[in-house]
DNA sequence: ATAACAATAGCCCAAACAGGTCATTTTATA
DNA sequence: TATAAAATGACCTGTTTGGGCTATTGTTAT
């Protein structure tokens, strides 16, 4: 079975493109393609969809939360020429599981609907770049500095939801000298449990 | 001129796998490989660094700083197995400009090399969506509407590290009542102990 | 060299928790 | 007025956790 795609994409001769490069790959097909969100809803959920941003009516940015409450399964990749940080990080927060440029190589497209289609997401090196820019500044000030950076470190998986003993598999470790870190991790934030400690961390972004 | 890589990965095997994938292609050549971030002082900038997180001495997470500010120029892509949250961002805070798993097909990884050679920056699928995670706090909303209302006061207090016979004490009903009302939040939220409703709860905003 | 600290690992016990199934009552609303 | 949803309560079982200990190995700093 081929990963089924839509398309919404208002330049005509790009779309054909897509459709032609799609077609000659088997593991692959186009379900749809049409050239606006409001045409978009006619058509039935496919599997991965290729939206552009920049179209008559609605954005493709916009429409991305309507899409996703619609078929929460269906992925979405964008794909698009615009490379600037507004677009990027619009796109991502309304959910997209993927941006990437017009210009990409084409094996590299069918590359990113695999990966988004396997659940992975996919992201441009460039626009790959930009998110990950993002997060430099932090360098959090942390009122962690009391706890060591094991500490910090299982602190971190115990926000994650992560029980005692696969912390211990995930950081090759034996269960008794994590319990032994978390005891240690109470008393230097005055809790008695993980959920506490969870809360702790959370709300004073320890983590 | 082919792009020059260093490597810091200590699991010895491993690394010779890397060397001879590295070599066989004309467009990349190894221009040193050791086995700990201290020995990786010793040797003169690479174009592209691939550092290990788990190593004998100090963790590559924690010397990309220092790998950074000695030579500015010198790419760091993280190669590890390590695919959690904590190991990600602290990777990505510390400035590493590309994170993939070892896992990743060999091709692939010379992809991500190329990529991060010209400026950008590569994230194995799986990582990408974690990444992308960070920027998406809304869209829960909905999510906490289906919790009821004495789910949601019951989930309040948990945040707040109460136990459950503590809860029944507060709401003057049964242990056994609150243990019910947390096995549905369980469900609603996809979790499976109070650590990780903690965690969704305050992550999510659902509190 | 010695003290302090971090990280490792073990033991015991009691309390808390998670998962499963079932049943009753109240409340809202179709 | 059915009926669905929410809130209440219980039993059983096995697992996980929290708190109390001790102890060894490194590393760091005095």
């Amino acid at each position: 079975m081929s990963i089924r795609i839509g398309i919404v994409e208002d330049h005509s001769e790009f779309r054909q493109s897509l459709c032609f490069l799609i077609a000659s790959y088997s593991d692959f097909s186009v379900l749809w393609a049409c050239s606006s969100v409001e045409d978009a809803w006619k058509q039935e959920p496919a599997d991965v969809l290729l939206l552009d941003i920049n179209l008559p009516g609605q954005s493709g940015i916009d429409a991305i939360p309507e899409f996703r409450s619609r078929f929460p399964d269906q992925k979405i990749i964008m794909l698009t020429i615009l490379e600037d940080e507004y677009h990027i990080m619009q796109a991502i927060r309304n959910g997209a599981d993927g941006y990437i440029l017009k210009k990409t190589a084409p094996p590299r497209i069918l590359d990113s609907i695999q990966q988004v289609y396997e659940g992975g997401a996919a992201l441009t090196p460039m626009v790959a770049r930009q998110v990950l820019a993002f997060f430099k500044p932090a360098a959090t000030v942390q009122d962690t500095n009391h706890l060591t950076p094991r500490e910090k470190e299982i602190l971190a998986l115990i926000t994650e939801g992560i029980s005692t003993d696969k912390i211990a598999d995930k950081l090759f470790i034996s269960t008794q000298t994590v319990r032994n870190h978390i005891k240690n991790i109470y008393e230097k934030l005055q809790v008695h449990s993980k959920a506490q400690a969870v809360a702790k961390a959370l709300k004073e972004k320890l983590v």
